[in-house]
DNA sequence: ATTACTTTTCCTGTTT
DNA sequence: AAAACAGGAAAAGTAA
């Protein structure tokens, strides 16, 4: 029998991906324990959506969605590319351009969250926070659950388009998402992926270790590896969600399959 | 409980 | 020699 020595014991204390992460970062990660008081006298006072930054637009926008169960994919993120005035700017109309059917439900709740007091429902479950959530990059529960009370459980627009949209996974992020949203962020991707050629969807890791890191922490897993994840990702050539891209040491491109990477994209 | 699908884990071998 | 790439196999996790 072959002697299987260190396995265990060589899990990568190497990559400590808090360390390289820059301050915004890990300030936003370790917020979330702490945030309840935090967060809620932010919200409720100081950060309007007026002053949110584009940052903060980006993190409503996941919330939103993933509030109503709506898959992120289904609408264009760079058409909010934003800050909160602009956002606040934007009409109806505006909303159902940059994100169709979807735009009335932004909308609406960002009508709620701008005349309304907050619903004081926003923060109520604690233990939730620690279950996906250590420190979530991509999406960072802390402020609002689904919550049925939160913004009007019927909202008075019996929009029929809306039955066509996408209802799935709220929570399933996959693994190939997670990689599109880091390289679709680049203010918080601190050279963790580039593009190698943004047209052709054409990526390369730069810190393949602290990358698989931060895929263990989202999945709660603290022994995932660059050796790992790359196995899962080679699953992906079959099913042409990537495609091969040889000679070329931690590159991959996205394949017909994956969506959502595009520039310009819906 | 079942099932289909995705990811993780481990491994052996190859390539860069 | 070290780090990546390749996939097979099987266990484990997940969503419906």
């Amino acid at each position: 029998m072959v002697l299987q020595a260190g396995g265990i014991m060589s899990i990568p204390a190497t990559v400590s991906v808090d360390n390289q992460l820059p301050a915004s970062w890990t300030t936003h990660y370790n917020c979330t324990d702490v945030t309840s008081s935090y967060m809620s006298r932010l919200w409720s006072q100081d950060l309007h959506p007026q002053n949110w930054t584009k940052y903060q637009v980006w993190e409503w926008l996941q919330q939103t969605l993933d509030m109503h169960q709506i898959d992120p994919t289904s609408i264009p993120f760079q058409n909010f590319d934003l800050d909160g005035r602009q956002l606040c700017n934007m009409s109806f109309q505006d909303f159902t351009r940059a994100a169709g059917s979807v735009g009335s439900i932004l909308f609406q709740s960002l009508c709620d969250l701008k005349w309304n007091d907050f619903p004081c429902s926003i923060l109520p479950f604690k233990e939730e926070s620690n279950f996906y959530n250590t420190s979530e990059l991509f999406d960072i529960k802390s402020s609002f659950q689904p919550n049925t009370t939160i913004s009007s459980p019927a909202p008075s627009s019996p929009d029929p388009k809306l039955s066509q949209v996408k209802r799935h996974n709220p929570r399933g992020t996959h693994l190939w998402e997670f990689i599109r949203d880091i390289l679709l962020n680049p203010e918080r991707n601190p050279g963790l992926i580039k593009w190698e050629d943004r047209s052709e969807g054409v990526f390369r890791f730069l810190k393949s270790e602290a990358v698989a890191q931060l895929w263990g922490k989202k999945k709660n897993n603290s022994s995932m590896t660059y050796e790992k994840l790359s196995r899962a990702m080679r699953y992906y050539y079959k099913r042409e969600i990537l495609e091969r891209v040889d000679g070329r040491r931690l590159v991959y491109k996205f394949g017909r399959n994956a969506r959502g990477w595009r520039e310009s994209e819906k």
